[in-house]
DNA sequence: CATGCTGTATTATTCAAGTAATACGGTTTA
DNA sequence: TAAACCGTATTACTTGAATAATACAGCATG
């Protein structure tokens, strides 16, 4: 069963995107593999206190792009292709790191500058993670 | 006169943010120094055909951040403080550098593929610019 | 002086996105 | 079989943000 566990939507970012990401880091990132189950629309909505169709609306958008897998009369499970799962890397580093990139370079700051700050950042926000 | 060749309200993003935006990396990247008049809120509008008061919501947010200067009967100029230019930097840097140290820590990427990726992405994105 | 510019304030409008309410039909299970 | 769950679809509501319309007052310059 893919975890919710310390999952709480916070901050302006619509619930329904937050959910999303939480899966395709989950994914991603090693925390659930291909065949994990995913909780129920109606209990994680009870979990989290909102509306179903919110997590319907999330969970519809995953099954759309690939990533999800919903068997009628079953749960819905993490079903990605390996070829799918590299792409969705992909595209969360470029949401991030290409955006960054082409701020600093808008900024005229040099390279060496740059990754500077890049990796004094890392190493303080490493130190922070304590999960 | 600080400008805005080339400038154009563009993507999703609130125009009056993409004004101050412009502005904040005009002041950051050395392209307006400080005194630089600043186009008139009217002038400014017809040259983008928007609004009067869209570039007044702009001009007023950067004024209220200490980052303009309004003399009455006079034009705006820019006018920061040294410390304030240094603070706009790390501010800039900080929206999108940090959050995407953030996000690769999150997906479990070792630093050195991220700085591997972001390296690629900086040459890349660096040759591109012709401006 | 008068025309035309300036900045400012208040109010209205528009629009889209997010979320919720509700209902339908199917499957499992006790 | 009946209760409890499931996913799905349609519709409605709400809210906030972005932008625009309009009006007012001051200064500059011809």
């Amino acid at each position: 069963m893919i975890s919710f566990k310390g999952f709480e939507p916070t901050g302006s970012s619509p619930i329904y995107l937050q959910i999303i990401k939480h899966i395709k880091v989950s994914a991603v990132s090693g925390d659930a593999a291909n065949g994990d189950e995913l909780p129920s629309r109606r209990s994680l909505s009870a979990m989290l206190g909102i509306n179903p169709n919110t997590v319907q609306k999330a969970y519809r958008l995953l099954e759309d792009e690939g990533i999800i897998s919903t068997v009628p009369g079953a749960k819905s499970i993490l079903d990605i292709s390996p070829e799918k799962l590299a792409s969705i890397k992909i595209e969360l580093l470029q949401s991030t790191a290409l955006s960054a990139v082409k701020s600093m370079i808008e900024m005229h700051i040099t390279k060496d500058d740059a990754f500077r700050v890049m990796e004094e950042l890392w190493d303080k926000e490493e130190k922070g993670e304590s999960k």
